[in-house]
Parts: structure tokens; sequence; C-alpha cells
DNA sequence: GTCAGTTCTGACCGATCGGACAGTTAAGGT
DNA sequence: ACCTTAACTGTCCGATCGGTCAGAACTGAC
């Protein structure tokens, strides 16, 4: 035993995603962690002054990349400093997929696991939405309507009374859809 | 005490409601339900055969809902296929917000309470994805772009190759923001 | 008042979790 | 060979959780 002390620590955080991943931060124990990474659980301690501090090491490099890319916006306007904006949020949602997915570990636990068979619902929401479309743009669009407008009504943010917000949700979920009103 | 059975479960998940909302699922204990509502631990569970019931509960309507939502469009197609299907997505999801939130559980609590100040990086992205504008329109509209990222990101449907999502992703988002190519 | 049935509760249980700690093992410098 | 230091572990602990159960408290019908 006794590696260096850097390869365990990789090795833990290594299964400590994977794991936050397919179960979720609250539905992964300490002890799941350890059989995984192939070490005691005291040993996780010893690398690692608590389970959130697992946590927050895992989403520092995702949170710094964000931080790098506002930075380097921040100095743009108009048509440029949207254009990139979206390309380097796009880059960046593809590239920590794993460190997003481990924050939606009960949605997706709760959405197959359980009686309410939401899932299906879903397919039928996406299908409806991409207009029976199986093409590959229509289905990402149909996909991007249904997160947006799913976080969109949860956030609240009182940026506008509920009829605007009402409003622009579906107009720009129109506009997503490349929808022509007819 | 004592009071009629129907009473005492819809304070029951009216208070559960509030508190999943909040803390999520997992962060709400039996106890917390029972202090809000007024009553014992045991009582919950007199009424509700277990916590997981008291979820199950809260969801059925939004789940119904969308169930009855996807009944009505099935027999549509084209534009008025999406346009219905967008207008009554979006009603939805503004009726059930707190519904919604609940399934945040985690992601929410992440961010604000950590050491991760991803609360203000988030603002950062919004006004680079509004192009800085202060107006609701291009705020929702930013909202929506972010949310829509953020979750077809981490989807992976498999729908398309990487690139093909990447490029799909962009120009989607790129019309979601009313954005006319320069 | 009596009594059956519903509603409610305090006390308890087993399981699990994050974490603490003393002690053990391996590695490297001298 | 010796010793210091880092790496690691078995074991225990307190807290918390979801859930059970016997019985108390209340209610309405008679």
């Amino acid at each position: 035993m006794a590696r260096s002390a850097s390869a365990m620590r990789g090795q833990i955080l290594e299964s400590a995603l994977r794991l936050f991943a397919v179960h979720g931060f609250r539905g992964t124990s300490l002890q799941d962690i350890a059989s995984e990474a192939g070490c005691s659980k005291a040993s996780l301690l010893y690398h690692f002054a608590g389970k959130e501090k697992i946590l927050i090491e895992l989403l520092a490099p995702a949170r710094d990349a964000l931080a790098t890319l506002l930075d380097r916006v921040a100095g743009l306007e108009g048509g440029r400093l949207v254009e990139e904006t979206v390309v380097g949020y796009v880059d960046l949602t593809l590239r920590f997929r794993r460190e997003i997915r481990l924050l939606f570990e009960d949605i997706a636990e709760m959405s197959c696991h359980q009686d309410l068979n939401v899932m299906e619902l879903a397919d039928g929401l996406l299908d409806a939405l991409a207009g029976r479309s199986q093409q590959a743009p229509a289905r990402v669009a149909a996909w991007m309507v249904l997160g947006a407008v799913f976080i969109t009504g949860a956030a609240d943010d009182e940026m506008a009374p509920d009829e605007v917000l009402r409003a622009e949700m579906i107009r720009s979920a129109l506009r997503t859809l490349d929808h022509t009103p007819s």
C-alpha cells in the first residue's frame, strides 16, 4: 500500500465523480466511494477533510472554466458577446457533462425508479416538441426547450410579472424550435 | 385533536411541498414535516404509507396534467402541434412551479451554501447571454438558454454525435436569443 | 353513558451515515 | 539499523433517519 498521495487522491476523485453522477451526492456514502477506489473509508478522510470537500474539488474545475469564459467575454459587446458566450457555454457543458449530471442526482432517480412513469411522458413531450420529427436538429431543439422551460419556470428571478414571463417563454421556445408563426 | 382525516392529509401535503421545495426531498425529514404540519411523526405515517408516498402524491397532479396535455395534442400535427405543446408546457411549468423546484433540491442548496460562489457566476453568465440587456425579453431568453444548454448537455440521449449535438445546440441557443448571425 | 372505530402519539428499534482516533505499515533519509 | 514522516486502516462513536407498535385520546352513533 501507501501509494503516492496524489495518485490515491486522483483515484478517489474519479470514483466519487462516477458514483455521484449515478446516485447523486447524498445518495453516495463515503463507504461506497472507498470501496470503488479500493481503500478504506478512513483513508478517504485522511486525504479529504470531509465529504463536501470532495464535491467542491470535483466542481472547482468547471467553476474555474466558467469564470475564465466570463473573463474572456467581459470586454466584448453586441453580437460578438452573445456568440462567444453561447459557444463557450455550450463547450463547457459538454466538457463537464459528468459534473453537471451529478447535480441532477435525484431528478433522474425519481423519474425512473418510481411509480410515476415520468420518462415515458418526457418522451412524448419531446416527440411533440420536435413536431414528431426524428431528425437530430429537431430533437436537439426539443431537448433545449424541455430544459429551458423547465428551469425558467422554476427559476423565478422575479425578472418579470407572470403574464410577461409566460409570453416571453412561449416566444423564446418557438424561436428555439425555429417555428414560424402561422 | 383528531381532526378529519382529509384535513390533516391536506395539511401534511402542503407542509411537505413547502419544505421539499426549500430543502429537497432527502434534505427534509419526516420530523421536519410533522413539526410544520403540527402533528407527530407517527401521525404522518398513519396517513401516508411512507415518505415516498407523500412525494408521489405531491407530484401526481403535475404528472396527470402533463399526460392530459399530451393526450390533447396527440391528434395534431405541424405548426398547431408545436404551438399547442409549447403553450401547454409553459403553462404547466408555471402552474407547478413548487413541484418543479423540489426536484432541484440540492442544486440550489449547493450553489448558494458552499465555497463555490456559483450564483455570482450564473449572474455573470446571464448578463452575457442577455447581451448586457436588462429588458425582460432578453433576460427571459437568457434564462431559457441557461437551462436549455445545461440540461441538454447532461441529457445525452445519444440523439447525435457530439459534433452535431454541439453545432445544433449553438444554433438553437442563438435562435432562442433572437440572434441574427453577423 | 357506552362502545366501536378512527385518529393520534410517545417510545422505541435497526440501519446508516459522517466523522474521530489510536495505532499500524511502508518509505526514505541518515 | 534507526528514526522521522507520510500513508493507511480497524474500530468505535454520536447523530439522524425512516419506520413500527401498543396504547391513549377523541369522535359520533346508539
